[in-house]
DNA sequence: ATTATTATGGACCGATCGTTCTTTTGATGT
DNA sequence: ACATCAAAAGAACGATCGGTCCATAATAAT
């Protein structure tokens, strides 16, 4: 029975997510949210309850399906550092190209901390890149280098932190080379 | 003749400053913004203009005077290293002790370009942090290291985008001693 | 066809946004 | 003491903010 729902919540939740990860939560007013997900405003608060509520879903969902550890597989045959290296590649493309980079980094400058479910998510979403370096790393270590758990651990982290370092470069208008550059002295580290 | 204004203008610039450097530009409502500086809305706009006009005050003053280079002197006997890691440690208090870090780095986040001023001064704020990285790593060469021209260029660099990065760690909720490891693991490059 | 139920569109809400304007205030030169 | 004129105070501006509500539309079971 009953009148079924016109869209589909999944897509409207990824449409949104473009949205924030552009324009950040503040500079993404409700027309914009609205206008993108192809819904009205009933319909949006009917299904999403708030603004604010609809952004810890896009932020589930970033994490769940958008940051770049979903696009590396620690099980192929693929070098670990080419691995590394094409998620880093993925970082700069997607500030680049207009898309906004990982949503944790940004989330994380935009809240700093005010916002326990925000930075719960946040928090999350970071240590999961930090551990899918560390994965890599460990496969790395395998392949034949000689390096302590201990190491991999610092690094992993230190990867992580440049992986950021870079998401801020690239919004401060530095370009590909640039930023290509950096990326890959920082993955020589390895070396 | 006439009635002498009531306030001083980089004072009440200074004030803006803390405000947009804590909360951001969009998260920084009038209200707040004049509640800081003891002015009203009038005196604001008479004396200011807009709010976008005093927050382009408020990146050049920073720039000017309260950037993390600015307590740090090349000429003065103190280890170039010793230098460099007092700049991280200033960065991670200024975030934990809630000031906000550096404001290049929070405003490159926010406005990603959007606007031309910002991004201006963006730009020349994170290239005079380098630079101040570049002389100090100079300054180390001299006292016996053997590091190449080019590699001083790259390594510079290298340590702003790990400052930014701490920033956004900072920000990220990361606890002192995490953020203190990852400088320091950082300004290990230099050995 | 009728009923029950829910999604939808759009009017509407108070609050706040950044900004403007008018009135009041007060120090200074005469 | 008075006139001058800018500074300050604060009321008021339209626009937009996030959010609510209700009348209407649409579907599925009876």
């Amino acid at each position: 029975m009953v009148r079924p729902r016109e869209f589909d919540t999944q897509i409207a939740i990824d449409q949104a997510l473009c949205i924030f990860r552009k324009q950040g939560y503040k500079g993404s007013s409700l027309q914009d949210l609205i206008r993108a997900m192809g819904i009205s405003k009933s319909s949006f608060y009917e299904t999403f309850g708030s603004k604010h509520a609809l952004f810890l879903m896009t932020l589930t969902r970033f994490r769940e399906t958008k940051a770049v550890y979903h696009f590396t597989d620690p099980n192929n045959n693929t070098p670990a550092k080419t691995l590394i290296t094409n998620m880093f590649m993925q970082l700069i493309d997607s500030v680049i190209d207009g898309e906004g980079g990982c949503m944790f980094g940004s989330s994380a400058i935009e809240f700093s901390d005010t916002d326990p479910e925000v930075t719960e998510r946040i928090t999350n979403g970071i240590q999961q890149l930090e551990k899918m370096f560390y994965r890599l790393l460990i496969l790395e270590q395998k392949n034949g280098d000689v390096l302590e758990n201990k190491s991999i651990r610092v690094i992993a982290r230190q990867l992580t932190t440049t992986f950021y370092g870079i998401q801020v470069m690239a919004n401060a208008n530095f370009n590909r080379e640039e930023l290509n550059e950096i990326a890959l002295k920082a993955i020589s580290m390895l070396d």
